[in-house]
DNA sequence: CGGAGTTTTGACCACAGTCAAGCTTAGTGG
DNA sequence: CCACTAAGCTTGACTGTGGTCAAAACTCCG
């Protein structure tokens, strides 16, 4: 069954021709570059899966990839389309839900650049991908998952380690929406926007949101209510400051990450 | 850091000798004897992941396998150890979990015949995995996820479906903890079980529920006694019965689905 | 049987949801 | 350049679902 309660279009992405490559491995220069392969597809480095791999694989690679440019607020692919597609983001911020015929909504992931997204199973996809800002990514087909199996197994065994990692990520937001209290989840999350971050080489502090607050409730099983409350009571006691509704300092992290461990207690 | 908020043993299983492999290749008769490898450890059939594998490979594994036995409440693992090994479970029933300091709980998931569970990343296990039932394991080493890409890339990309079919679950759950009522979740929950035993072979409705309520409570993100009053009523409007505690007939499995969907207001 | 542990039921309460109003910011056009 | 609008964020008052605490009933053992 196609599952789409609200109705819209699906982005197909613009095609970047090979003159813009160019442009694209230098509109981001807040990492270094790394001795990344020789696609020259995006400018990822070391944050790509294919980062230090051989000469060889990467080509062979490259002549099955794509890369995509869309507006935000586009949807990339829907729950219940055919999934014949992998994506790597070089640029922008993409959200991943699921809706229930009600309406209600569940953010199951925000993806960043270097993340990679759209796995499925038995051709479907689980859920709805759309972009939050601008996104630039890197499409891989699916039957590319098979096909590693005998070419590139080194590849193969990279992007399972990712798969274990996504795994890890969900168990710990597993626990944040069964066990948590509304300030908790929210410190969690922040705190896991920062370590992300910092995985990608940048600073943990001044956090950038690209979403809004309503996916974020969206994403951590609260309200938009709740959430602005949550985070006006962070900032009251001194946790964070909050210079515009989309960009939060992490004043005393450590603290914020005894607050996420439900270390403090509520009252404090 | 070793997270161990409650002290207590690790199980190492009691290893089965060669002899007792043809008690376990027979012990469990509810789904007949397909056409599995000379692994000969097991009698999993066509739900193993090494099922139909060539001779050479299954072989190969079965060198580096080995079979343990657990009694009920054993911890296999704990969150925080050394992540030396997968298992794949032969009988019994498996609950994995993280704890909060101040105890509270959250089970991410329940295995039971087949499924393969304990994947991880840098060493150390991101959740404890308990048995709730005696269980039988197939136990193979971690490191295998590596040299599997180089001598069978197949099984690797067998394991691989394996966990983006867990990625799917966790979506699902996702979903279930950050939008759902008590009542769509209980019935969400027996419905996931109905679907799972169907998987292994097993018939959907006269559903054995092998963890108590506060296991359950502790999956779904509610309470005991929410639970027990969810079940109470799903009883009382005729969707199920429940002949003891542990056993659940599911007398209406559609309109069950339509609350766990959320098409039917809490109201009816 | 007896007794421990689990499940169910009941009464009350609190955290987060709902509804509604104000506030801030960014964008638009006169 | 500034009114005007619209969207998003924040704040307030009230409500309701599910949590808490307590006790009764059931189940499953030995």
């Amino acid at each position: 069954m196609a599952i789409s309660y609200r109705a819209g279009p699906v982005a197909v992405g613009r095609r970047l021709g090979p003159e813009e490559f160019v442009s694209v491995r230098t509109a981001h220069t807040h990492d270094p570059l790394g001795d990344w392969g020789p696609c020259g597809a995006c400018d990822l480095g070391p944050l790509s899966f294919c980062a230090n791999m051989g000469r060889g694989t990467v080509s062979s690679l490259a002549r099955v990839q794509c890369t995509l440019r869309y507006d935000a607020q586009d949807t990339m692919f829907r729950e219940g389309d055919d999934g014949t597609a992998v994506y790597v983001l070089i640029a922008g911020a993409v959200k991943v839900y699921k809706l229930m015929p009600d309406g209600r909504r569940q953010i199951t992931g925000f993806f960043f650049r270097g993340d990679m997204f759209g796995f499925c199973l038995e051709t479907a996809y689980a859920y709805t991908a759309e972009t939050i800002s601008p996104v630039l990514a890197c499409r891989l087909p699916m039957t590319l998952l098979r096909t590693l199996s005998q070419t590139a197994p080194e590849v193969q065994h990279r992007i399972m380690l990712r798969m274990i990692g996504k795994l890890a990520t969900f168990h710990d937001h597993v626990l944040l929406l069964g066990r948590k209290t509304a300030r908790e989840r929210v410190a969690s999350f922040l705190l896991s926007l920062s370590d992300r971050a910092c995985r990608r080489g940048e600073p943990p502090s001044p956090l950038v949101l690209p979403m809004g607050r309503a996916d974020i409730a969206d994403h951590i099983g609260l309200t938009v209510e709740t959430v602005s409350r949550a985070m006006t009571r962070l900032k009251r006691d001194g946790l964070l400051d909050l210079p515009s509704p989309g960009l939060v300092v992490l004043r005393r992290p450590k603290a914020l990450r005894g607050i996420a461990d439900g270390l403090t207690p509520e009252a404090a």
